[in-house]
DNA sequence: TATTGTTATACTCTATAACTATA
DNA sequence: TATAGTTATAGAGTATAACAATA
């Protein structure tokens, strides 16, 4: 108990961290995001630039302050993930007429191929990642995640 | 519909990526990172130095190696992270005479003061955070939350 | 040979301040 | 003045290769 060695073989017990539902939803983030950088690799995106690119497939004419908003990302960090896809040609910047300060952002052709291709991709990704979960639970996950989102910014005072 | 205007007061739609546990799951834990951080600031600790620190108080003489695994961490990135608490004195690196390979890691009084302070505020910072999640849901997504974890690593093919 | 801890390194993500051009 | 986009920068997290000491 007090030698290095009776730890070798058997599972931390965690008894402290196990209580806190941030532990397991880094963990269960860790395990989601690096299976699903493999998945889209094929595909050379990320995380982000795919969570931009299906938000402008969904949005066409969305702008970036809108995107920053809806990815929770900070307007300056958005900037080079709108630059790599617009260099690849997956989108396009457009200027506004009546708003000459904001980009009116579109997805081209090849954009919204890669993006069907990815969706297929992603999609069987998570099938296989969450096939012990039933479907009335995963809904009950989605519900408490969205709960848990809309709490943020608030104050712990 | 094809102006950025109609856009500028409305909600995105989001169509596609609602359907992705992993979408839900990054925005959470977003906002679940970003109060820790805030919770945890006035104990000078990160999410990752705390949970380590939580470790080592539940797990007395547990290696560097066996940390670093429960705390899906690689190894190399481990070191800083024991540097720091060593460095605070809230922590030790111990040789083990049967194996001088390894470091048993113990804390020291004042890491299992700050520790215990440190979940105080984390378990308040909890309660604020999911109290419009009832008990059986929160314990509905941990079990959820962990099969996902315990998924990691398996291919996609 | 294999493993523990380490160094070095690189890439990504996150966060803030300050600038420009437009409104 | 306020906002959209931008630049620069710093901090933190993540990942891999290679090394010394030890098994």
């Amino acid at each position: 108990m007090s030698d290095a060695k009776s730890h070798q073989s058997s599972e931390t017990t965690d008894q402290t961290l196990q209580r806190f539902m941030g532990y397991h939803l880094k963990r269960a983030f860790n395990v989601v995001q690096a299976d699903l950088t493999r998945t889209l690799a094929p595909f050379e995106l990320r995380m982000l630039t795919c969570t931009a690119l299906l938000l402008i497939v969904d949005n066409p004419g969305i702008s970036q302050s809108r995107l920053a908003d809806a990815m929770d990302v900070e307007r300056p960090n958005l900037v080079v993930i709108v630059d790599e896809l617009e260099q690849r040609d997956l989108i396009m910047r457009e200027r506004v007429p009546t708003d000459r300060r904001v980009y009116a952002l579109r997805a081209t052709l090849r954009g919204r191929r890669l993006a069907t291709s990815a969706v297929e991709a992603v999609t069987k990704h998570e099938e296989l990642l969450f096939q012990g979960i039933d479907k009335d639970t995963r809904e009950q996950v989605v519900t408490a995640l969205k709960l848990i989102r809309a709490r943020g910014g608030k104050d712990t005072a």
